[in-house]
DNA sequence: AATTAAGGTATCGATTCGATACATTTAATT
DNA sequence: AATTAAATGTATCGAATCGATACCTTAATT
């Protein structure tokens, strides 16, 4: 196993290890932030990704595949979130199959607490600016290349998005034919398809 | 928010986010492989830290430490590893307290089949060695900026410690007084203490 | 010898999570 | 237009995670 790796140059076993590290690292301290207001961490980062996304990725479908859950799990955490006032349901105007997932300033306040975790940033003000950079676009092109590779939905923002036009007036989505103002296309949206 | 990241060059939102990412689809992946073979995630994880640390740290308090939890539920966890067959306990002949893990060939097949898990190595395959290089190094040091920032247990292997001599016959650990070989000095120790 | 500390196990309750079944609404097909 | 298929969301069940607590055994300390 080592033998192979050092004539490859195969590096995937020591990135792997690391990032199972830093992982439980972020997860045991959302865990313990997240603890002290009731909340597991799934439910942490399902309000955080409501906190990212556009206004056509806010429902359980949406964090149901972004979370890589299913949707039976999700229902419940998003049900905790509700009842304890971090995110209120809204029906969609059109169709009456979506409901959309509203943060509440509750829930912007608590996000705001604790993501990122004291832990994660402690550790990121000991780095250089210029350290930080290399690790931000690191962390990036990794995983980048797992979603490619493994052709799986990229989340991205609708800047980089091939569903995007760019018009005199502003901006246009040619998925849902509607406008985007400069808020949306900064957001994670769940239709995105990475330009060519 | 965002102008304060700007302002100061603070990427640690970025880097927390796609961290989580990350996290959510090795754990994602990990469960899809694990429950094949009737593991939970976490149970693969222990089962992974047995598989890399030395003959000093294969015990439950070890991998309580390691894990983050309590040690209440690694006791459960490794009961479920130890009557699949993938490790057997063996009481220490000094310390009648102490139990050493030790994978079995079951286990350590297991590994190899699971870790890393198919949809990383996918990731990484399609990166340049020098890619996986940079990645590599820059986890490294984020990981490493987190434990010292947060004074934590670095798990480091020997060749990196301060307890570990060389000596004209090979190695020796200072702490627990005893001769190191190649084999062991390659290996992650709960009581690692980093070179000055 | 008595006390304290450490390693480990057992048990409980709250929560996660996948699987399944179900209801409702929309889209597709005939 | 009627029927079928697909998508969204909820409810329920069982297995497992996880923290907390209590408890036992052994080692270290006083």
């Amino acid at each position: 196993m080592f033998l192979v790796d050092t004539i490859c140059n195969m590096k995937s076993h020591s990135i792997y290890d690391t990032l199972e590290r830093l992982s439980n690292l972020l997860r045991t301290d959302a865990r313990g932030k997240g603890s002290e207001y009731g909340l597991q961490p799934i439910q942490l980062e399902a309000l955080h990704y409501l906190s990212l996304c556009n206004r056509f990725s806010d429902t359980p479908m949406a964090v149901t595949e972004y979370l890589g859950q299913t949707k039976g799990t999700v229902s419940q955490t998003l049900k905790v979130l509700e009842k304890k006032g971090y995110l209120r349901k809204q029906p969609d105007d059109n169709d009456k199959r979506l409901t959309h997932l509203k943060i509440t300033d509750d829930g912007l306040a608590l996000l705001k607490a604790l993501i990122p975790t004291p832990l994660f940033t402690n550790g990121c003000k000991s780095l250089t600016n210029k350290a930080q950079t290399e690790i931000d676009n690191a962390l990036k092109q990794l995983l980048v290349a797992i979603m490619k590779s493994n052709k799986m939905k990229s989340f991205g923002a609708c800047h980089s998005c091939y569903h995007n036009e760019k018009r005199t007036d502003g901006y246009f989505c040619t998925l849902v034919k509607k406008p985007l103002s400069i808020e949306d296309i900064r957001l994670i949206c769940r239709e995105h398809k990475e330009i060519a």
